[in-house]
DNA sequence: TGTACATCAGTGAACGCGCGTTCACTGATGTAC
DNA sequence: TGTACATCAGTGAACGCGCGTTCACTGATGTAC
């Protein structure tokens, strides 16, 4: 099997690359040039397929938050209880950034993305959709501002949960400070969420 | 007055321009080139007083810190109530955040900074020290995980927060979901840390 | 108080590096007739 | 079914850039005697 001169299927090549080395290499280790290497490709080839450096990352962003928001909304089907369901949903939050930390930084580094371009808004408006919908679902006669203002509050949390837990100082201050580790200070959040979601619902007066 | 060929005091200054460039350029315009010129030096001078550029960051990170646990400490110190203490200290929180945002995301951002130099680990220390105790001062005879657990709830919660509004894209988002502005969300968000904290506390069952 | 000398804190040129992007090109593919 | 030709998707060399860091140097300062 030779190598053919056409590759066939480069933009998804390229794009699959820049998540491998925003992985290993971190956000600020991703350039064009490492893309092309990692494809086996020639340093101008992603010229082809990509405005620039920006629309890649932008695309590929773009795909982080349709599957993030595939995540979180399997998260929240798991469960029917309201709280439990926001619970769900934060824990499919903090283990997608978990799983993939590079992404998720880039996905929360505007500086590096174009959000003018409709493929990337739309897939981030649709997050925020989803965690809007299955966290003040259970308030839908609340005004608007409250639901909102609701699932902000659990945005909030988990996010700062998330880029502590990322940035890997969490760790280490947990156990200096003789705290639950990781996992049990998640559970711990997870259900004061659950529970904050019950207070701003009504459910709790 | 001429410029003297020996400058006096060029550390301080190399930090004073450094935290100029941050927040003009944002952090990845840093670099000790920029540093030098802005401070209006050779590019080899930095080179007398840091190792590197990583130096002269973590530096510039542990005296942001410094200023951090400062604030935080002031805006608990002007309430007595635990709740309302919580809550100051959660707004000098994203104020700091909201003030100095590219010092704020330096001081986040651990792949840049050497966390084994002493005096960042200590300001970094103090900072969480001070969350710990102003945030759970109030329950002196909770095991000392629930104390970090609740400290860690609030800082997660601010955190996030911080780094959403400084990202520049939650205000837009609260726009087009026809929420509350940025100010009125911080406000809700500070009055659920301290209640947070008062059921944490055990003052609420 | 003077002076020799060590040390400190700068200069300016140069190094090699990886980067994004452009350019003229060429091989492969698809399509009109 | 063949064939001419346009278009597509690559190559490889080159551009100019800013970067961190090193080097031999020099002017300024401080100190021992």
């Amino acid at each position: 099997m030779t190598k053919p001169y056409h590759h066939g299927a480069l933009r998804e090549a390229l794009l699959a690359a820049a998540e491998r080395i925003i992985e290993s290499a971190g956000v600020d280790g991703l350039s064009l040039r490492a893309i092309a290497r990692d494809s086996g490709v020639s340093q101008a080839a992603p010229t082809h397929h990509f405005d620039n450096l920006t629309g890649l990352l932008s695309e590929l962003a773009a795909r982080g938050f349709e599957r993030f928001s595939a995540r979180l909304e399997a998260g929240a089907a798991g469960a029917d209880d309201p709280g439990k369901r926001v619970s769900e949903m934060c824990r499919a939050y903090v283990g997608f950034a978990r799983d993939s930390p590079g992404l998720f930084e880039l996905m929360f580094r505007s500086a590096l993305l174009d959000w003018s371009r409709p493929a990337l808004a739309a897939a981030g408006t649709r997050a925020f959709t989803v965690l809007l919908e299955h966290g003040a679902g259970s308030m839908p006669d609340l005004p608007q501002t409250n639901r909102v203002s609701a699932a902000m509050t659990t945005w909030s949390l988990v996010h700062g949960l998330s880029m502590l837990i990322i940035d890997g100082r969490l760790g280490p201050m947990l156990k200096k400070f003789s705290g639950p580790d990781v996992e049990t200070l998640s559970e711990t959040i997870f259900a004061v969420a659950g529970f904050q979601n019950a207070i701003d619902s009504g459910e709790i007066a």
